[in-house]
DNA sequence: AACTGTGAAGATCTTCACAGCA
DNA sequence: TGCTGTGAAGATCTTCACAGTT
């Protein structure tokens, strides 16, 4: 072993920091809706508000992007808007099925941001034959034996697994071997994939514990004054303090239909 | 904002690295499996590949919680469960409320790892008047209206939010106001909350966001054939490499039922 | 005057590599 | 001998603070 090898350059995939492009989706967002209020520029301390974040962190950030911001005066709206949707890749349709339509999946297939921004819902997927030919959310689900072909047709690269845990990895490596290339776990277990696959996981029981730490944590503290929630002062909210930052920086969550 | 108040050390609960509090539950996850097989003792090696992370992460992250191991043995299963579960809070019951039955309120309702592990569900509740008292997993479902009291009758400290996004920010508001002091948000919007309150939020199409931009990457790497850019090399997964760590570190993702 | 872009300092997190115990 | 626990080195990420631009 050994092999001095390029030691995973990894997150650097060109510059722009893993952290940073976590980022982006949520400036996008903020200057969407101010672009749908028609307002056209913005200050980093404004839309750094918007999105929760300080406004340091969000210059830092576009400044791996470029410097598209005017001195003086703030950022142009629409040109952010347009050069984060390029940079993010949503300038493109991206097709994408959807595997397990359970409470959860149904509830990803009828997700409005989905077809909002850049992804199409190419096929619902379903091993159960009895939901074979009904409609969720407008589509007719299809049975798991037309994976391989529904991949193919469509040339989906991106698969989201909203299967019960047993199935996840089968279903992942079925995906995989037809050709996605990035895959979206909300299924309760770590999935392993070739190299050259990015896997991302949402996990609810991971996030509820994250949570459960820090309540047990606050509880703690409060003793001092006796108990009541919240006492005047701050109980202090371990991470993700007040109005700042949300969502810590953690990595998981998982859920997992019926 | 600014307030040059205690700059928030965050992070250091009393020690434990957030990092390190985001995996446990994965340990946990993966020791509980073990635990099932009646595996007596595992070796960071192992351990370390079922939660998929690299061992020396792993004795790192055990090496906050105290001395757990045996050298030349490794770790006792059901010590480590212990222990961890403690960490986490878990040996306690979190009575937790979901608001917004909607498809996804109701995956996540019928999610069997909630009582499970620590948490119970302590009511569902809707803002739509005609689902009141509809059973759903086998909960009925209470108005709105019985927030407030809801929360405070069975001491609920942790709220889930799957409403639409519209309706987040207000519901968030009530269920801080009612006592609420941790929140898992599946809107697609930043919460706004005052100190000692956590929120971690679950975005769908922030994660597919990202997922996207490593997509494009991908792509544009393998056309290297034309401009001058990465040899000829691997076409390499930018982030999140092959079987390795899962879910690279993002924060955020977002799920609004319809 | 107002605000961006960024070098540098700091804080965290990860990985190495090996001393030390069973 | 086998494997844990951990100081130290590296890699990332965040925040500061101010030069530079409109």
């Amino acid at each position: 072993m050994a092999t001095g090898r390029t030691h995973r350059p990894a997150t650097r995939s060109r510059g722009i920091p893993e952290a940073t492009v976590a980022r982006l989706p949520l400036y996008l967002r903020a200057l969407t809706a101010l672009s749908e209020r028609s307002v056209p520029t913005v200050s980093s301390e404004e839309l750094a508000a918007a999105a929760g974040v300080n406004s340091a962190k969000l210059r830092k950030d576009f400044s791996y992007l470029g410097s598209y911001g005017t001195r003086g005066v703030g950022y142009d709206v629409e040109y952010l808007v347009y050069q984060i949707s390029r940079e993010l890749g949503l300038t493109q349709d991206w097709p994408v099925v959807i595997v397990g339509i359970g409470n959860l999946g149904a509830a990803l297939a009828n997700y409005g941001g989905f077809a909002s921004r850049g992804f199409r819902v190419a096929a619902l997927i379903d091993a159960d034959p009895a939901m074979a030919g009904k409609p969720v959310a407008g589509i007719p689900v299809r049975h798991t034996d037309e994976l391989e072909k529904i991949i193919e047709d469509n040339g989906v690269s991106i698969g989201v697994i909203a299967t019960p845990a047993g199935a996840a990895q089968p279903v992942c490596d079925r995906l995989v071997a037809a050709g996605v290339t990035s895959i979206l776990n909300f299924a309760p277990t770590v999935l392993t994939v070739p190299d050259g696959v990015d896997v991302r996981k949402v996990d609810l029981s991971i996030e509820l514990q994250i949570l459960a730490f820090h309540e047990q944590r606050k509880a703690g503290e409060e003793t001092a004054a006796g108990d009541g929630a919240v006492p005047a002062a701050t109980p202090r909210g371990t991470a993700a303090d007040g109005s700042a930052d949300q969502g810590p920086d953690g990595d998981v969550p998982a859920v997992m239909p019926a």
